[in-house]
DNA sequence: CTGTTGACTTAGG
DNA sequence: ACCTAAGCCAACA
């Protein structure tokens, strides 16, 4: 094969950003959190905070992405205070060791620095 | 292509 | 420190 059109490059741009995206997630160490804009920036897609919100709103239900570690900027949960995901995410936040103090998580302890 | 949506963020009050 | 408004970006109808 020369240097044809290679059909071997069906690599979706998108796609891609969401693989390093979930690689990304999945190298947040035990007992730490990460902000959602932080992560965007480090899959290269920055400024898309919301973008990995929609990414992990998507998850599959049985994925192994600890995306319990990931929060606000501000610290606190994405989720409503009482709704259900609020304490799925926060029990799992504190079975690691990640306090929260009046719904906040501290950041200046806590935020993962790679 | 335009408008809407949302597990966000930042600046102001 | 809490609340609001505006900004932002990708996905979707």
């Amino acid at each position: 094969m020369s240097t044809d059109h290679n059909t071997s490059e069906p690599i979706d741009p998108r796609e891609l950003a969401r693989l390093q995206l979930y690689q990304t997630i999945a190298a947040i160490p035990e007992g730490n959190v990460a902000s959602y804009g932080q992560l965007a920036d480090l899959a290269g897609q920055t400024g898309a905070a919301r973008w990995v919100g929609y990414c992990l709103r998507h998850l599959p239900k049985d994925s192994s992405l600890p995306w319990h570690r990931v929060i606000t900027s501000s610290g606190k949960l994405a989720f409503a205070e009482q709704s259900e995901g609020y304490w799925r995410q926060r029990n799992l936040l504190e079975s690691e060791g990640v306090t929260l103090r009046n719904h906040k998580v501290n950041m200046t302890t806590y935020r993962w620095q790679p």
